[in-house]
This record gives structure tokens, sequence and C-alpha cells, in this order.
DNA sequence: TATGCTAATGCTAATCATTCTCATTTGTAA
DNA sequence: TTACAAATGAGAATGATTAGCATTAGCATA
């Protein structure tokens, strides 16, 4: 299934900034993006979207269900592709770097708890904030 | 150890602001509480601080370790007293009902998660979004 | 392939929570 | 009581995100 065939599925015209956003996202050079980095990546490839443009899309993706939204620690979203494994994230408080990861115990104590104590869990958020070390972590950017 | 200690081995004056907005907590009326819900709850016990002192407040309080600040679900952040137990929270995504639960094992498989990783752990935040069901759940407030 | 309609885009202005500025007031230690 | 630094209050400023609206571009149809 490729953009194209997505964006059909969800109802959304093919339109060029919407293939633009989607692309670089499958482009998987960086996984986590803000609007505003996509913004400006789109710009530094010559590609002029609004900003008011990437919000939209940003948004009409994730309803859609090809993208995730993330509330890390500050105040921006940001967003990665949706690949269908949901996992959490540990962001390195120094570098910003973000790393996934999944834990079935985790997810299943999650359930427990919420079971418990009568709710219905229908979703849930976990950061893990941290600092990564030497090789990989390049400190304040 | 009463308000007026807890102030003061933080280093801050002790001011009818910064009294007032720590007996709000203390009384215990409701644990969690955003800048504009502690603004209002004053103005309505006709203590009137500005909304701008209610936030620099808050923020102290948080750095002193006196206040503990989260991020559920939408944009503004809440605060409850820091009573020492560290614990995570289930929000109802209906009623906004919020229940507080602590669970060794997922604390204990997050240290794992981290340190399998190369990161130190620093903190983190988990929010379970869930419905609870007929007799607590207040629909919609 | 040309046409028309609706959805999408791109500005700019508006919102909302939060922070900053700065003149005025208030604790507090001498 | 005095003096001074720290704290407050009011309103302006900020930063992210959204709304309003005139213009443009997909796309289905003739």
């Amino acid at each position: 299934m490729n953009e194209l065939t997505h964006l059909k599925s969800a109802g959304l015209k093919s339109t060029l900034p919407r293939l633009k956003v989607l692309s670089l996202f499958e482009s998987g050079s960086e996984r986590h993006l803000s609007a505003e980095d996509v913004y400006k990546k789109l710009l530094a490839s010559g590609d002029d979207v609004g900003l008011a443009t990437v919000y939209r899309v940003l948004n009409q993706f994730e309803q859609a269900g090809l993208l995730v939204k993330h509330h890390f620690e500050g105040d921006k979203s940001v967003f990665e592709l949706n690949q269908g494994d949901h996992h959490d994230h540990i962001v390195c408080l120094q570098c910003g770097r973000v790393e996934e990861f999944y834990d079935a115990t985790i997810e299943q104590r999650q359930k427990k708890a919420a079971a418990e104590r009568g709710f219905e869990l229908h979703d849930h958020s976990l950061y893990i904030y941290a600092n990564c070390v030497k090789p990989k972590c390049q400190f304040r950017n």
C-alpha cells in the first residue's frame, strides 16, 4: 500500500502538501518531527507549504491513523509514522535523542491496574526521561 | 513541619499569596489543581492574588519539592501536593476524574528498560486514559 | 480535454496557557 | 522604625496551535 492508497483510504484527497508531508515521514531520516520541524524541512527542500497547512495535515493524518502524536516534556508535540507496533519512549534530557521500547509486562500491568479500579483502559502514555551516555549522547544537540 | 517551616526551608519568604496557595492544597478538597483552578478558588474565597503570582508560586513550590506538576492530556498542567509517595495516574476521558495508583513491577521494568539501553533513568510520566464506570463516573463533569 | 463543484491551501488574525516587565508593595533583619 | 531586597499585580509579550476567509487545485463528469 503506497502513499496514494493511504490517503485515499483515509478519505483524503491526494494533494501536493499531503504527499510531501507523508513522504517526509516515510523517508525516515528522522522519526519524530514537530509541526515546526516538518515546516522547516519542507521549506529547506524548496517545497513551500503554509505552516497552518502543516498543522492541518498532521492532525488529519493522526485521525486517519497514519501518524501517532506524542507530547514529550516541553510544549510542542511531535508526530511519528504509525507502523502498527505500539511502543513507548525514552527521551534523553540532554540531547533530546528518543529511543523506543516495548515491554509486555508493563502493558499488561497497566491493563490490570485500570481494570482493578473499575476503568476501561482506552489508551496510555508513558515517557521515560533519562540521560543517555557517552558515545550516543550529543549534549544539547 | 507546618506551612511556614516548609516555605522557610525552601528559602521562600512567608508571604500571603504563598500561604494561601499552600493551604488550598493542604485543605485537600481537590488534589489536582491547575493554575487557573487555584486562581479561581482564591478569588472565590475573597483572597485576590494575581494570576501571574499563582503561576510563579506554583512553579516555585514545584522547584522546592512541595508540589508535583503533571501534564494530563490536553494543554494545561495540574499540580498536586508532594507527599513523598510517587504514583501514576488514571484519568477518565469522560468525567475527568483522576485516580492514583502505584505498581512496583511497572516501576522496576522501567528502570530495567532504561538501563538496558544505556540510559540513566531520571524521571518518568505514565498516564492511563480510560473510561470509568457507572457509579463514580459523572459524564462530562 | 474542458467545466464545475467541493475540498484544500495559504495567509493573517485569533486563542490559550504561560511568562515577562516593571512600577509598587511587603517581609524581614538590623 | 528603617531600609532593601524580594515579592506582587496588571498588563503586555510569547509561543504553539487553530480559526476565518478568499483563492486555488483535485477530481468526477460531460
